[in-house]
DNA sequence: GACTAAGCGAGACGGTACGTCGCGTCTTAAA
DNA sequence: TTTAAGACGCGACGTACCGTCTCGCTTAGTC
């Protein structure tokens, strides 16, 4: 006989009340004012049992930011467009930081990740890597296509395009707009433009 | 008869005690780990002075971190050539996070910097716009020397150049080496280039 | 089969072991110089779980002073002879404060009680009334042997027997002594003889 | 030619100025709220200088408290009438505790005397023995008078009078009233009566 | 009538304890 | 047996006042 629509087991339903209560609580203020109890609170969870499947807060918060993070990427899909296909990767990081939680979150958390080798790890693992991963295949196309020179480096790439808009969130306190991203998306193609291209004109 | 070469006042010297022994303390944790009860008993100052002087212990790890970083920044010297310019300027940036303990310093500062406006404004008003400053004249020396395009604009140069350097410190983990900044420069000098420049050899 | 014999909660082990602390570093100073840190460090309890039971040092230590006072209440037994009775009242009062460690802690701790509704109010409550109600049986025998006139207002036998008492222990240093629970009970006993008693020789 | 009307020296008139603002201080809060600081802001007075003349607050409280409490107390003229007498001596300390701002501060500042043999010292001599000494003709006259016996103890006299008026102040809360000096004067009257006294009608 | 040293205001300092916060652990009782 | 509930040990926080210590400026009193 067939199995019932396979209720989740009470493990993960509290695992998932004690997430959706993070990020409520992410979303009400940064990652820094992020307590565990009010975490247990909210999700009507023990703290014990969070502590049961996170270390400590900060993997929990890591872990949190991370379902609002990861599903927003950007497919590397084929739009027989180097610069449009840059913009969508570019974009894409700009609004999850500029117009979502996930900035403020990212905010608190930084230090953290920063400074603890498990975090920082995890966090290169599952966001950094990824990303360069998803880069890869927009810039051979690019290259593929002579957008950009064939020795383009993807990590440099990688770096140009998002180092500038987490400097903004971080540091400079600049706008993350649409306008950045085509200035970013600009500077990397121009800059890895191959030596002999033709001089068609270079701005939009 | 000559005056006594002035003993600074009491209050300066506990000031400066202070500092030091935050600077000691940075030097050998990170920011995260500060205390202000390990401030107050490394330099023998009671915690309540350190409160007189500094809102709390991130204002003074600030400033702190600056005493080490703000004499570090290389004046914008004429060498006669762009790259070299800009190569002090991005080098001297992944040197200090580099190589000093203001690297770790600021990742564990950054959080706050992040999300405490006192604080963000302050580092902008003393570290982020007095280096945009200084890079100004380096960029319009070379916009002058038909490096740069003329309308090339200093806040994105600033941005390209520091912004990647950042990401490695915080999130991405790269090295902070020489081949970074000229990574960084090269970069920029491409991306910049006049767009009827002659199709000299762009490399090294 | 037997239970054991009930162990204490964990709850009640600390507090008793805080209130043990407590009177151990009362029966060395007094009540003005006890201190929260103390008393945590010599229980082995966190200063955040006496605040747990108590508001602050105070309530704690009017607590600490009750269980050495409350079971030296004398029980109001008839033994047929009203001033033997009113002597064995008085004179438990002034042995407790003249002979233990309560009239230190006492000393120490009026302030408190006098300026604090809320600690007057516990202690009224606690002392004052129950010293009341356990004088009257004795006032109202007094009253039925004829040592005592029937109006006698049993409020003002316990201040007059009992404020001396206090007075020489807070302000005039007088000895706290037999021979004050003696001429107090003599005072009372003729203050309150009845108008017609015959004229019996008055003194001992 | 005739000096001015003295001038007080700087030091009398800051000492004044100290004792005007502790005596301002005692009247809005009690003792206990009592700061130096407060002190030194409202007397604009340095703190250095209330230190140079008390050793500390509390010192400082006591002879503050002393200004307002001494001048009060009744003279022992002869009315002629012993419970006149006695009763002007109860109430004008009844009074004193309990409609004035001496009543809230003796309440914040009877621990330190209690506790510190120099305030207990300074507090009996300049406080309880003076006015033992000015009962003391009054009980004589008492004698004299046939109005009490003539081993009446007048220091038991003074503990009966003024111990029960203290215990209401510090403990029992009940009224500081003029019926409370009635009850204090009639008991003394009728404890101490001459054994061989007609039976006079005993209450007013 | 100027000079000088004591006394003063202002206010920072070292220090003790306060009462609070949030962490991560441990206990207890119920499901 | 796993969990919710919640007390606990711990470490640091930032605050309040204490009593002390400079530091110039005033202010009497002395030459």
């Amino acid at each position: 006989m067939e199995k019932a629509p396979e209720r989740p087991s009470r493990a993960e339903r509290s695992k998932q009340a004690i997430l959706d209560a993070t990020r409520e609580l992410l979303a009400e203020g940064d990652a820094r004012s992020l307590t565990v109890e009010a975490v247990a609170a909210r999700s009507g969870v023990a703290k014990t049992t969070i502590y049961r499947h996170w270390r400590d807060k900060w993997e929990l918060a890591l872990d949190a930011v991370m379902i609002d993070m990861l599903p927003r990427f950007a497919a590397p899909d084929d739009v027989g467009d180097t610069r449009k296909e840059l913009l969508t990767f570019t974009d894409s990081v700009v609004r999850i930081l500029g117009a979502t939680q996930t900035g403020p979150a990212m905010q608190g958390l930084i230090s953290e990740i920063a400074t603890r080798p498990e975090l920082a790890k995890d966090y290169r693992k599952r966001v950094v890597e990824p990303r360069r991963e998803q880069l890869k295949p927009w810039v051979e196309r690019g290259i593929a296509r002579g957008d950009l020179r064939p020795d383009t480096d993807v990590r440099l790439v990688h770096e140009l395009l998002l180092g500038p808009v987490f400097y903004r969130l971080l540091l400079s306190g600049g706008p993350l707009d649409r306008k950045l991203s085509n200035s970013l998306v600009d500077a990397v193609l121009d800059s890895f433009a191959p030596v002999d291209s033709a001089k068609k004109p270079k701005r939009r």
